[in-house]
RNA sequence: GGUCUCGUGGCCGAGUGGUUAGGCAGCGGUCUGCAAAACCGUGUACAGCGGUUCGAAUCCGCUCGAGACCUCCA
């Protein structure tokens, strides 16, 4: 199935503020970087929304016949933390306080942050470099702006010059921000004194002796500044100049800001096409944070053993809810919320199921479903519409439930082209997956399939008391029965 | 305080100058022994105040409210 022809795929970007045609640098390849998560904790929610957002760029990307390097970074080197009382390594904290090596800690959370991403159905992205994998390349990348004359030594550290670099670039094209503002503005904090100006920031930083994950290097044992990986990991895998770089919106400044400046100076050209950015979650109407309480994680809400949950939810209706929403806006969270979307989720599922068991009728009307197919993609290719490519697909739903209730008719080519429209947004574009719990456990359906025929031989005899007795007997199992035209079916709750 | 974003019907959430978003809930109906499930039908909303316009949820201004960022946290 290929693209509606007739449009083009737009995406906005973050360095123009606004739409623009995707014209990739080489195509039919696709460079993109995500900025990943820091494996220090359990994933949770804020985690979901930029894989998820660029699991759909991906995949749609990949549709359309683009060839797509994607590559994710996992952060799992030292930084200072902010509520510490001194600086210290998150990771290397951490580990102290469980006696494990650091690196112990940083693979038992990349496995489980694997886990949950599967278990959200994200891709895999082609390449997932660790930072502390690249500590070379970035040390080079280091020594290339300070033998370029934009970065100085400091104590042992390394700061990128802005006021130098502002002289012939623009410091803010990103985050629209100006830099006589950025020097008045900045609070006043530990470790400035190092620097010349207040709107440096480090690009090699000092280790102090409680860290412990530290490297060599010319100007001291330490570790990289932050932005460093993503400009030196995004350059040695996609090149001087790549087309997409995405992350959360948090991220614009100073971490996307700092990575333009960087590679502008190593390598003399500003690194990325297209700058893209997710927006931010919010739980019940307020926004996520451990002092707040309400920093929910994946697995809280997979396993619904939390306070602020009413009951669990799946990955799918996680995943879902988050496509419901377009990715620059922000997005609630309430089990009110989530709850309709679990359901509009299944009937989705069952209608995309559904429509595969449709008999075509050679007689039947027109239902329009090359319109829906066509509003489809330009939904997608407006920017990644997805709750307005959603829209179009329950229109279709509607046509799968009047055919299969035999209010309406559907001509052989239509059928098609319904069937085809459903699988490929459904599975393949929005990356859902049926959560059939009852699939591939034949001893469970062996044993339903016995208790519901002794129930519709009981419902035969009128036996009512029997039959309502297994009926309250499985439910309080979480069974629900679904009796329907053509027998009775069933599924967990 | 500075920069920026947002405020849509009971809930979530698209739309961004003139035509139905969609989902969930509610209500009505079909089906059912009853119920559940499923399915069908159904709502004309756009923070407030002013302005521009033949016409504004959509543009402009102000007010109120919410959020993001403001560097050595990633």
């Amino acid at each position: 199935m290929n693209a509606d022809p007739e449009s083009k795929l737009f995406v906005y970007n973050s360095l123009s503020r606004k739409k623009e045609s995707f014209e990739p640098f080489k195509p039919p390849h696709v460079g993109m970087y995500v900025c990943g998560p820091t494996v220090y904790g359990d994933a949770h929610l804020g985690h979901a929304r930029p894989a998820i957002t660029f699991d759909l760029l991906f995949r749609y990307l990949k549709h359309l016949g683009y060839k797509v390097r994607y590559v994710r970074n996992i952060t799992d080197v030292g930084h200072l933390e902010n509520d510490a009382d001194e600086g210290e390594d998150k990771i290397a904290k951490k580990a102290r306080v469980e006696e494990l090596e650091p690196m112990e800690i940083v693979q038992y959370y990349t496995v489980r942050y694997h886990h949950n991403m599967d278990q959200l159905n994200v891709l895999r992205p082609s390449i997932e470099p660790h930072a502390s994998g690249h500590i070379i390349e970035q040390i080079e990348m280091v020594k290339s702006i300070l033998e370029k004359g934009f970065a100085y030594e400091s104590q042992g550290s390394v700061y990128f010059d802005v006021e130098k670099y502002s002289k012939n670039h623009h410091y803010g094209v990103l985050s629209g921000r100006k830099l006589d503002e950025l020097m008045s503005n900045t609070r006043e904090l530990a470790g400035q004194t190092e620097k010349r100006n207040s709107a440096d920031f480090a690009i090699w930083k000092k280790a102090e002796p409680a860290h412990i994950m530290r490297w060599p290097s010319p100007w001291s044992d330490g570790f990289p500044g932050w932005h460093m990986e993503c400009s030196a990991m995004g350059c040695k895998y996609l090149g001087d100049q790549f087309d997409i770089h995405g992350g959360g919106m948090d991220l614009l400044f100073p971490h996307h800001e700092s990575e333009i400046a960087q590679s502008t100076i190593a390598n003399g050209k500003s690194p990325v096409r297209y700058w893209m950015h997710n927006n931010m979650i919010t739980i019940n109407g307020q926004k996520m944070g451990k002092s707040l309480g309400n920093a929910l994680s994946l697995d809280d809400f997979f396993s619904g053993k939390h306070e602020l949950l009413a009951q669990a939810y799946s990955p799918m209706t996680i995943r879902f809810f988050m496509l419901q929403a377009h990715y620059r806006s922000t997005l609630d969270f309430s089990n009110e919320a989530l709850q309709a979307a679990d359901k509009g989720l299944k009937r989705l599922m069952n209608a995309t199921a559904d429509a595969m068991q449709l008999k075509a009728d050679s007689q039947a009307a027109d239902q329009h479903v090359d319109a829906i197919r066509a509003d489809a993609y330009q939904a997608m290719n407006d920017d990644l519409n997805s709750p307005m490519a959603i829209a179009r697909l329950f229109d279709a739903v509607r046509i799968v439930n009047s055919v299969k209730e035999g209010h309406s008719n559907i001509n052989p080519a239509e059928l098609k082209l319904l069937q085809e429209l459903l699988n490929v947004f459904v599975f393949e574009i929005l990356g859902l997956q049926s959560e059939d719990s009852a699939q591939d456990d034949h001893l469970l359906d062996g044993l339903m399939e016995t208790i519901i025929q002794l129930r519709q031989d009981a419902r035969q005899r009128k036996d009512y008391a029997t039959s309502d007795l297994i009926r309250d007997k499985l439910a309080s199992l979480k069974i629900v029965l679904k009796d329907g035209k053509e027998g009775t079916g069933w599924e967990r709750k």
